[in-house]
DNA sequence: AAGAAAGTTTACGTAAACGTCAAGTGGTTA
DNA sequence: TAACCACTTGACGTTTACGTAAACTTTCTT
């Protein structure tokens, strides 16, 4: 186990976010940073957790939906009575996230054909000015 | 062209919104709906632009993106001279959601994963019990 | 004609996700 | 030891995206 551990201000470079929001996660419980003395101190789970609450919010799930997928990818934590329920919120989402995916590609065909359009345009306009 | 025209109640029922958030996007001029005195009248055009709205939500695209991205769809309205400008714009978005797209394909793939694991303690836990 | 239904404006309220001081603690470097 | 970091905990402010309540007009229904 590598236990190198990361100070608030270098966990703020590596992932372009302010310290007011690391803290704001760990109150909201979707990181636990261990503290020496007053200082907090990020272990590798709080880094993976991040990255799974920044891409979470890039899809645009709210930090409560956040919070309870993290679980799935820490089950060391619970207890086998209470995977069942973990198993079908993962579910949830996962359908939740291919039908966000597919209508993503619908979305860039419909803008990949208004592009189209724009570029006719204007290839329109550079043959008729080329033809005066 | 068909005309037809649509009350502030029969949008919110095809769409699932309130009124409030029609007039909210009236607002932010992200609708304009033309007006029978009082009464607010939505046509084709306001339709289509709420279809794009409510889709641009569910990617996580504030309002105000989703208002700059709107004008790709009804070019129509631009000046020529713009058209260049809008053209650089949409393929910046585009760019945007075909990453989008990509890293969704990724973590869906982490959250299939994730489950399959799941699955495997569950099963191990029904043949463990049945071996007693 | 009376009331219910649907729509309107105005205005204040709210939840989420942080930003922004203020005031203090704990090491360390000049 | 003085000053300077990096970090801490409150606590209040801000933006976005609406909700909600009040008071009113217009239209439909009986």
């Amino acid at each position: 186990m590598t236990d190198t551990l990361y100070t608030i201000g270098q966990m703020c470079d590596e992932f372009e976010v302010t310290p007011r929001t690391l803290r704001f996660y760990e109150a909201k419980e979707l990181l636990s940073p261990i503290r020496e003395g007053q200082k907090r101190l990020f272990t590798k789970r709080d880094r993976a957790r991040l990255k799974l609450i920044l891409r979470g919010k890039r899809f645009g799930f709210s930090l409560e939906e956040i919070r309870q997928l993290l679980n799935l990818y820490h089950i060391g934590d619970q207890q086998v009575t209470q995977l069942a329920r973990t198993h079908e919120v993962a579910q949830k989402h996962l359908g939740a996230m291919i039908a966000k995916r597919d209508e993503l590609t619908l979305a860039i065909s419909d803008l990949q054909d208004q592009l189209k359009w724009v570029e006719d345009v204007l290839a329109n306009r550079q043959s008729k000015a080329a033809a005066e």
